[in-house]
RNA sequence: AGGCCCAUAGUGAAAUGGCAUCACAGAGGUCUCCAAAACCUUUAUUUGAGGUUCGAAUCCUCAUGGGCCUG
C-alpha cells in the first residue's frame, strides 16, 4: 500500500501518423492489460465530428475525452494538460493502466512535459488587435517588448505571425505564471510508423471509404447547427468542403492528409518514442512483449 | 496527303532576345495555450539535333510527340 503510493504512476503511450492503426493497437492492449484509453487528439475532441476524424466508440473499453466539447467552442492544449491529469490520476486509483492514444504530438507532449506558460491564458481581447497586425509590425512589437526571446526566434518562428502573437501574450503577462508541479510519470512511449509511400495509399484508401460512409452528410448534418468560422470545422476533412462537395476539394482534402502525415511524424520524432514499424509482420508481437515487460517492472 | 497551331519541374501556368518565375504536388524542417493551425527550406541547364546572335524558352531549319482545319 505504501510503496504503491510513492511508486509513480504508470502511462502508456500509442502514439503514431494518421492511418497507421493507434487505436485497434490501443484498445488491444486495453484488454489485455486493464486498461482505459485516453485520447490525445486534438479533434476527436469534438462532438458530431465522427467519419471526418475516424473517431472510433470502442464498445467494451472506457475512452476518456473524446466528444466533450461542441464544434462551436475552442479548445487548446493546455485545457487539454489540465483535463488529462485527474483522469490518469482516477485511472490509477481504480488500479488500472491509463493508455494515452492519438497523434497530436503537441498533446502528448503536454502530458509528458507540461509547461509553466501553460498558466497565462489566451487574452482574445488583445488576439483580436494583434490578428490585425502586420508581420512587420508583430516583429518589430516582440522586439521592443523582449529583444531576449526575438533575437532567439529562428527563421520558420520570425515568420509565423501565431508564434510572435502567443509571444507577446507571454511577456506582457509574464507576471501571472504560475509554477505548477508537474506530476512525473513513468510512461512507455510507443510510436507506429510506416514509410510515406504506404502512409499515403492508407490514407487514399481511408478517403474512399469515409466519402462512402456519408462523410458529406455529416458536413451538411453540422452545417445546420454550426458555421465554417467555428473553430470545430477548421478540421481537415471539413474545412476542405466550404466551397463545395467537389472532385477537386477532396483532391485537396488528399493531399492535406499527407501533409499532416508528414508533420505528425516530424513532430512525433522530437518526442523520441520506441518506433514500431507497421509492415513488420513481427511488430504486434514485439510490441506487446514490451509492455508486458514494462508493466510488469516495478 | 496538304495547310495551321502547340511543346517550359510530377501537374498547371509565367517569362519586350538579357539572372528561367509562380502555384500546387513531392522532400526536409520549425513548434511548449489557435497545432488536423501557422510558418521556414528545397526541387529544371525550357522535347531532341543543328543554326543565327555577344547572348535563345523566345528567331530559323530538321526530327519527334500532340491538337485543329481541308480533301
Amino acid at each position: 500500500m505504501l510503496s504503491n503510493s510513492v511508486s509513480m504512476p504508470k502511462l502508456l503511450i500509442i502514439s503514431g501518423p494518421t492511418a497507421t492503426g493507434k487505436t485497434a493497437l490501443a484498445i488491444k492492449l486495453a484488454k489485455k492489460f486493464n486498461g482505459e484509453l485516453i485520447s490525445a487528439d486534438s479533434r476527436q475532441i469534438y462532438q458530431g465530428l465522427d467519419i471526418g476524424t475516424g473517431k472510433d466508440h470502442p464498445t467494451n473499453i472506457k475512452i476518456h475525452l473524446i466528444d466533450i466539447i461542441k464544434p462551436s467552442e475552442a479548445f487548446s492544449v493546455a485545457q487539454y494538460q489540465r483535463l488529462v491529469e485527474p483522469i490518469i490520476r482516477s485511472i490509477h486509483q481504480n488500479g488500472k493502466l491509463p493508455i494515452l492514444v492519438g497523434g497530436s504530438g503537441q498533446y502528448i507532449n503536454a502530458i509528458i512535459n507540461p509547461q509553466e506558460t501553460f498558466s497565462i491564458k489566451p487574452n482574445n481581447f488583445l488576439r483580436f488587435f494583434l490578428n490585425k497586425f502586420s508581420l512587420k509590425t508583430l516583429q518589430f512589437t516582440l522586439k521592443t517588448l523582449d529583444f531576449k526571446t526575438f533575437n532567439s526566434l529562428n527563421n520558420s518562428d520570425i515568420n509565423n505571425p501565431h508564434r510572435l502573437i502567443r509571444k507577446i501574450e507571454i511577456k506582457l503577462y509574464s507576471s501571472k505564471i504560475k509554477t505548477t508541479l508537474s506530476p512525473h510519470y513513468q510512461f512507455l512511449h510507443l510510436s507506429l510508423t510506416a514509410s510515406n509511400q504506404v502512409l499515403f495509399s492508407k490514407i487514399n484508401q481511408r478517403v474512399k471509404n469515409r466519402l462512402d460512409s456519408g462523410l458529406f452528410t455529416e458536413i451538411k448534418n453540422l452545417l445546420k447547427k454550426y458555421r465554417w468560422s467555428d473553430p470545430g470545422l477548421n478540421t481537415l476533412a471539413y474545412k476542405e468542403f466550404k466551397t463545395g462537395f467537389n472532385q477537386s476539394n477532396i483532391a485537396q482534402w488528399i493531399t492535406d492528409e499527407h501533409n499532416y502525415a508528414r508533420r505528425q511524424k516530424t513532430y512525433l520524432r522530437l518526442l523520441k518514442p520506441t518506433y514500431f514499424e507497421i509492415t513488420n509482420p513481427d511488430y504486434p508481437t514485439n510490441l506487446m512483449a514490451l509492455v508486458a515487460k514494462w508493466y510488469n517492472s516495478s
